[in-house]
DNA sequence: TAAAGTCTGTTGAATTTTCAACAAAAGAGG
DNA sequence: CCTCTTTTGTTGAAAATTCAACAGACTTTA
């Protein structure tokens, strides 16, 4: 574990909780460091939930696949960022989202009930685990908002131009690169793939937007 | 407040605090009640964040209307359940959704960082509180998944087949009231509401669900 | 009870999406 | 450097959505 300190202490999960402090939680926790080689299941749907994922290193794809096959991609996160914990949290039998290591990626994983109700020993640093964790939970709450906001919009066109709008935003400039190939895109704003491409290439013509592969500029 | 006492113990966010407890931790919290008849605003959009809302009487919706003028209903709340967190917990300074009273509603306001932030005079159960409003949290991001698993769908029958699903799991029934009328049900799937009149009937005509204004039968 | 307003279902035309198939471009690996 | 694989852009046809308009049913209110 000592490896991983200075991504730890960089996680918010773990923030304002000292480095001592936090060797002795993980152990409360049943702290484990796993690891997925590029294009691996970290869970499928229906997986047994009661743990939460760290991202140490890499970065995962958490999404959704239906019955007809579309996939539904929820998020994509990096290092330091987490998953489950509201399935966690909200006590759950099984995880209803595949998880998916978009490359090779290590995971700490921390069982849930161990987090939320703090052991006998009463580790001092709980009650900041716990806010923290609502946090998180807040923050998650947050970017479904925004997800809705772009996806609820009825065309291709107005869904990547109101993703484009809050990439401009997030990154505060014009120009930006998106964290996702094509099909990716596509299942994130849940549309067609190549309806996608044809809609990049005609506001491309238009001189709305240049784009260069993953690397987008709004004019 | 005393009115309300009924009301209060039965709302998941005081779960587990006593009478006494509560009504010292509502002042604390700078509680103040609001009616507000059908129809009026709670909030609108991009009203200053900082306040958590529980309905205790009536109901009320949260959505978002975008700059094209299409409306995304987002949740309805009924008695007991709680708006505004998210946006408290995650500190946002302006709310991105806007709260309508669906009926005539009487709503309690909490100010959001004497629930976080603990006052210097430590009531007992704020420990509770904060689980409790963890707990929320994590509801809200597991309906945020429900939600797109039925609004993902690429057509108008199966975001309306995939809400049945839902509301038969939920309900347990085959049998049951929907909380929307017609065009209240399309700003939540996100379609227009001529076409999901039209796909009703043409289910109805396939033997494939029963309904009779608001209330669904799936054979 | 009548009038006014709201909600719902229908329709047809215009727009848009999806789907399947293919070819060019880019990237990986030997 | 060449081959194999993956990604991306294009296309046309079929399917579905949206939009606007309207009529009947239902509610509310005067």
């Amino acid at each position: 574990m000592e490896n991983y300190q200075k991504i730890l202490e960089e996680c918010p999960l773990f923030a304002e909780i000292g480095r001592a402090e936090l060797s002795s939680m993980l152990a409360c926790m049943r702290a484990e460091v796993k690891s997925f080689p590029r294009g691996r299941d970290v869970w499928v749907e229906g997986a047994p939930a009661g743990q939460i994922g760290v991202v140490l290193t890499g970065a995962v794809q958490v999404y959704r696949v239906d019955f007809l096959g579309n996939r539904s991609l929820i998020f994509r996160l990096g290092r330091g960022e987490v998953f489950g914990e509201a399935f966690a949290c909200a006590e759950v039998e099984t995880v209803p989202v595949a998880v998916l290591a978009e490359e090779d990626a290590e995971i700490l994983f921390l069982k849930a009930s161990c987090v939320l109700h703090p052991c006998e020993r009463h580790c001092g640093h709980h009650d900041r685990l716990i806010y923290n964790l609502m946090r998180d939970l807040a923050r998650e709450a947050l970017w479904f908002h925004e997800r809705v906001e772009i996806t609820s919009k009825r065309t291709t066109r107005n869904k990547l131009l109101a993703y484009l709008a809050h990439m401009r935003r997030e990154t505060g400039s014009p120009s930006f690169s998106v964290p996702f190939d094509r099909q990716e895109l596509a299942d994130f704003l849940e549309v067609d793939r190549s309806g996608l491409s044809a809609e990049i290439g005609k506001l491309r013509r238009e001189g709305v937007i240049l784009c260069e592969k993953k690397r987008f500029t709004l004019l």
